[in-house]
DNA sequence: GCACGCTATCGAACCGGTTCGATACTGGGC
DNA sequence: GCCCAGTATCGAACCGGTTCGATAGCGTGC
């Protein structure tokens, strides 16, 4: 392992000439650059990492604090999403680090230590529920941030979907044919992505002047099921079901197939994040796609934006949804 | 931002006692100890990590190198295994940073890097291609890794299912029951591990006297299809499938229904990874679960051991899999 | 009463980079 | 021939920890 020491030594230059020849200022003169280039390539020189963080402040890395992982049930939004901030973080030079902690306490104190600790120069906090501290920390502590969701408390950077549309959309469509009984199979009631979306189909009820109703499914799948059977158990009209994931959707039209109805033609069923498993299920599943990667993507841009200073205060930016119109509502 | 200095002088003893008191030495006073830590509680000390890392060599975290999040197809199988890998590293105290290549070049290129520069203490290799330099390079360099998959090279750590096994296992067990006609649906033909599964697929199909047939599969849903298709247009018989994937086998059973055959009555069929969507379809999809998660938890464990020198040479671990029975192949 | 060993602490060096301020050298203007 | 501005380079300080070797202070044994 050779340092730039060596390098200067080979070069005949000092070590601070070296490390200004390396990082390519514009007062060293050609000649000599390329003496120093030269001993670098000869030598297989590389700058270490944690010395070079130490003396310049910057630890060229950014960190994701995602508890969803653990929550599952969303592989492939996670997957999708992730590769969308590991490609933004590369393309700026940066490498991604990850954790999944267990409960907010542990996300909290894991934010906390990688703030003061200096483990990135910058974090991505996915979805972190609404009353736990973590945004109220960070935005404190001016350590440069983004929210993958929206934010409850102001002075932070967000990247989103537009939930509100989402939701309100996905409705619409089902109900649009004349259907009158909508119901909304909803995840987790202290997100806001989950208020938006129960808001959004609530719009499209009132504008369609039909009765809304609304179930919140903690832990999937075996939970939508019992919705669906006290739902129909209870004699209430079913036509049209929203569900705020895909898998929750495929237990949905398994439980309505078992019970005799037809999806689509008694009852419409749409999920949301146009996972790659709407292809496999039949009749297929109509779903929005919330263009996960795109949500990463941006989420970087914006971060790495602010860490450059350029932009003063916080801002937000809502990624563009679509529906895709399967069999399951066709 | 306090510095171990101010912890010093707040408690006043000299920076290096201070060091010593907060990594818990045997050498300081009971006495000093606790001033030096009531100082650091007051004065809300954070050591910051490049700091640390440079000094002691240790960077305190591994570093994940897997280009299979770009493939996707995966996305349940990697986000178990990622949650194994960064719970162990979790409570080994190191933090997991990850990196996506896009093709070998870039791998090895990163990987290059990651252990000149010292990103990390340890790397965790997904399934490399076999004829990419990539393990030779981190044998030579003698750095700390430990391979998910089958290494072709000697002297590399590796934690991995059995692959033959496992193939072996699903075909034995579509066949118990007198079927004759078994195909296997393989993915890239360079990887150990579809070789591994080819192998084990022959050796049942030659325990049972029938013929084997392969196919491999690179891009999947579509090619699946068209493997199936081409097999009956050509007046083959066929009444056993065995994917190394769920998804492709969910496609299997599509194109089979199309065409009129019965799952299983006709034709059975076993995935592999239990992915979740395996509870999705009708008929349900038997599966080989391969135990992702004790995968990515088995692998952190051995690098650790490893890094500790504890063990001198490399050592491989096997996961348990287990054949998870349902309607597709009853 | 003195030599000795042990314990607790300290100052200084070190890890490998970046950056600040000083300086030697160069060429141009008058 | 002298002064000045600008350029290229350098030594030293610095980032914030860890660790090595030295030392002061102490109790013990004889």
């Amino acid at each position: 392992m050779s340092t730039i020491r060596d390098i200067a030594r080979s070069a005949n230059v000092s070590v601070s000439t070296a490390s200004l020849a390396l990082n390519g200022d514009a007062r060293v003169r050609e000649a000599t650059r390329r003496r120093v280039l030269e001993a670098a390539e000869l030598l297989d020189y590389h700058p270490m990492r944690a010395a070079r963080s130490l003396s310049s402040g910057r630890t060229w890395s950014i960190h994701l604090l995602d508890p969803s992982l653990g929550a599952n049930m969303t592989s492939g939004f996670f997957t999708h999403y992730l590769r969308g901030l590991h490609d933004g973080a590369r393309d700026g030079g940066y490498t991604l680090t990850l954790t999944v902690p267990q409960d907010e306490a542990e996300a909290r104190s894991v934010l906390k230590r990688l703030m003061a600790e200096r483990w990135s120069d910058g974090v991505v906090l996915m979805n972190p529920s609404e009353h736990d501290g973590l945004l109220q920390d960070v935005v404190e502590a001016r350590f440069p941030h983004v929210l993958l969701g929206r934010s409850p408390v102001a002075g932070v950077s967000t990247v989103d979907n537009d939930n509100v549309a989402v939701a309100r959309d996905a409705t619409e469509h089902l109900l649009a044919p004349g259907r009158r009984a909508p119901l909304l199979i909803n995840g987790p009631a202290y997100r806001t992505f989950t208020q938006d979306r129960e808001q959004g189909f609530r719009e499209a009820c009132s504008t369609a002047g039909v009765r809304p109703r609304v179930a919140y499914v903690d832990a999937p799948p075996d939970a939508v099921r019992e919705v669906i059977d006290a739902h129909l158990g209870a004699g209430l009209a079913l036509d049209a079901i929203v569900t705020v994931a895909d898998p929750q959707a495929v237990v949905a039209m398994r439980t309505l197939h078992e019970r005799g109805r037809r999806v689509p033609q008694d009852v419409a069923i749409i999920g949301m994040n146009n996972d790659d498993l709407t292809q496999y299920t039949n009749p297929r599943l109509s779903s929005v796609e919330l263009n996960a990667f795109a949500l990463g993507r941006n989420a970087i841009e914006l971060l790495l934006a602010g860490m450059d200073g350029a932009t003063g205060g916080a801002s937000q930016r809502l990624v563009p949804h679509e529906l895709v119109i399967r069999e399951s509502s066709a």
